[in-house]
DNA sequence: ACGGTGACACTCA
DNA sequence: GTGAGTGCCACCG
């Protein structure tokens, strides 16, 4: 397991119960600004067995990630509405449920140099 | 090395 | 709301 991956894991337990997050945010919590993506791989690679949050990780704009419709997708919402949040078409209010609202626009506003 | 892909994100039309 | 284009990076054939 690489270190990184290890980070991701652990930003991802500490979301607080009934409180979701971006990939993004994960990342940049985990010190890998500018990773969505491994996030998102390292979830991938997570068994279903394991004991993390990660139905608390959502797209920047508060939908899910997966396929709308898909067992993944249904799991997710039935599990974010289970302790709390709002899940509406797939989509969660981030104003109300973010962890933190503005971090994603912080991360990834300043286009690269410019 | 190279091109495609993806539980991502941003801008612009 | 929907798409197309682009940046990003690990992994795979």
């Amino acid at each position: 397991m690489k270190p990184e991956h290890d980070r991701i894991l652990q930003a991802i337990a500490a979301i607080p119960r009934g409180r979701v997050a971006s990939y993004g945010a994960i990342a940049a919590r985990a010190g890998l600004p500018r990773r969505a993506r491994l996030v998102g791989r390292v979830l991938r690679e997570t068994p279903d067995g394991a004991e993390l949050p990660w139905h608390r990780v959502l797209r920047a704009d508060g939908r899910i990630a997966f396929p709308p419709g898909s067992r993944g997708f249904r799991e997710q919402a039935r599990r974010l509405r289970a302790e709390g949040v709002q899940v509406r078409a797939g989509r969660v209010p981030l104003a109300s449920f973010g962890l933190d609202p503005d971090l994603d626009r912080a991360l990834w506003g300043p286009r690269l140099g410019l």
